[in-house]
DNA sequence: TATTGTTATACTCTATAACTATA
DNA sequence: TATAGTTATAGAGTATAACAATA
């Protein structure tokens, strides 16, 4: 594994008397950091994120909202506990989150027949029609993301994400 | 791509009258999300975060937390403006992380000689024994995340999400 | 007893603006 | 003028607990 604890002391262990600032750059030492998948996962994630957010700011959606629509969208009928489950959003914030967006006009909450604590969700005809615009807006961030890391990288990654869940 | 549009409506955009709940779980269907990189990435990078935490709770330490640390440690005498760059943290978010970790006394700011805008960064001795433990906890993490994900697979990622920086 | 959806709370993160002191 | 650091604020995301209604 590439990570590995450093053996020697690192220079700030030296007593205060002989610390110096750096001025120049020399570049910066990432140590441990270098080995960790969390911090490279999280850079370009949030890089992603904000590029959704930028490109999606007509609409104002943001991923989670999108992930929600698309589900609600393609799985019409389902209870918010199956949509929070599938998406690891918390029930509770599921359920603020579907309030914004009937607010919008985009989804429906009806009361489930078979079960007298849930609600089936879908669309309605603005949000099947706003999805289909947002969609496309989506698919255009996409191939930015793939211009900016290249297809073959985004290709391999995303089986390399894909297959683990 | 692999990312693309569907082409026929989807079946929400039935009439009122024929909507049905889904009863049974015929697995879900993620549509687009499945061609969206963010979507993975984000899903693997909250796992490995959430264990981060978890693993290093003895500690009340963060991801964010560590890495301003272990950057400090390794490049000590920088002032605030560039480590704040070099991870992507907002000055302002810097600032009242830096304080709070001179509060645990692991931190030291002094006033630089050659800018009297900025501070120099050094561990303290405390901060440096801290860390060394912190540093092992966070690569029993890293071998946590290893062997969910496979080494391989863990390697693969890695490089393919390193030089892209 | 357990689950669905809801509300409320708290804490973290992120983004922004405004300010001071220096350069 | 621009930059370093600080403070304050607002918004989003996350986590938790408690509750009513229903299973």
């Amino acid at each position: 594994m590439a990570l590995r604890q450093r053996t020697s002391a690192p220079p700030s262990a030296a007593p205060d008397s002989a610390r110096k600032e750096t001025v120049n750059s020399p570049r910066l030492d990432f140590d441990t950091l270098d080995g960790h998948l969390g911090y490279f996962l999280r850079r370009l994630q949030v890089h992603i994120f904000q590029d959704f957010i930028r490109g999606l700011a007509a609409f104002d959606v943001r991923p989670a909202q999108y992930s929600v629509m698309v589900l609600i969208a393609s799985n019409p009928g389902r209870p918010q506990a199956i949509i929070a489950r599938a998406l690891n959003i918390e029930r509770a914030a599921l359920a603020k989150m579907l309030h914004e967006l009937q607010g919008r006009g985009w989804i429906q909450r009806l009361p489930s027949v078979r079960d007298g604590r849930s609600h089936a969700l879908f669309m309605t005809r603005d949000g099947e029609k706003a999805l289909a615009r947002i969609k496309s807006l989506a698919l255009t961030h996409e191939r930015r993301i793939e211009r900016l890391i290249g297809p073959e990288r985004r290709r391999e990654l995303l089986n390399l994400l894909k297959d683990f869940g």
